[in-house]
DNA sequence: CTTGACTCCGTACCTAGCTACGGACACTAG
DNA sequence: CTAGTGTCCGTAGCTAGGTACGGAGTCAAG
């Protein structure tokens, strides 16, 4: 498969393909055999996938790596696999529970907020934050 | 209140202060009567530490500015309100599912990894994505 | 009345994550 | 053989979200 049909049925432009090539995200196929052309497996267009959806859920691409190079190395220990996937996981879990914040504090403004009168005194979503939120910064 | 006691109670930069008044994050409160200082309100260092908690949540300030604005305007109609409220509790509750799907991808992955032999064969977090998004993607 | 801490403002610079440009090959169809 | 399409590569440019710089003004303490 060559990058531009990588590149269509992932949903992103070639150029994005050749980015994350170079950060390391997918795999490096440097096919001088084939008339110098890039040659991918279905493999590629699935992890590109996986790195668009887990940017919209907030994490980097450096951290996207992290999560990838979880599956990756056969030779790798899985303790220390383990390991790397149970610090994701925390902060996927801390991520949620903050997420449920703010979705109850929306919520009650949407409850409160019967759709008559005006907005001012029903709107309590940095109140709800500021309660939880007064002394839990990292 | 001025800037840089605001700052170090939000836990930022003076810098980044100035960088959200210009972006209309939070009060503009140019007051040349008092030696062209700016003054703010306690207020002003929730509304930092709310920005800054959003972000965190994966929130653009774009997206940080209409959640602010939903309890902002005294004047605005609750209707419209509750309208964006629901838009954005939507988007809260769809970001919360797909980090449930990551999440319970790194739960099987941790247990299946008992923590012996290789790693290879034990890390389904693609695979269990794959599943959920083959033809998905917005 | 000088010193030091703080602030002012504009501008420049930085990282992340793309996106576009441009000239050179390759490969296919006509 | 000539277009046309796709690809190669390096480099430049772009948006978001800051971060740093530098020269000048404010102000309280000594």
């Amino acid at each position: 498969m060559r990058i531009g049909e990588v590149a269509e049925k992932a949903g992103v432009g070639v150029e994005t393909i050749r980015f994350y090539e170079r950060k390391g995200l997918i795999e490096q196929p440097r096919k001088p055999a084939d008339g110098g052309y890039r040659s991918y497996s279905s493999e590629t267009v699935n992890r590109v996938r996986f790195v668009r959806e887990a940017q919209c859920l907030g994490f980097s691409l450096n951290e996207i790596e992290e999560l990838l190079t979880l599956r990756a190395d056969p030779e790798t220990d899985c303790a220390d696999v383990r390991e790397r996937a149970q610090a994701k996981l925390d902060e996927v879990k801390n991520k949620i529970a903050r997420l449920a914040g703010i979705q109850s504090a929306l919520e009650n403004l949407i409850q409160e907020c019967r759709g008559d009168g005006p907005a001012s005194s029903c709107c309590p979503i940095l109140d709800a934050l500021d309660t939880e939120d007064k002394e839990s910064m990292t």
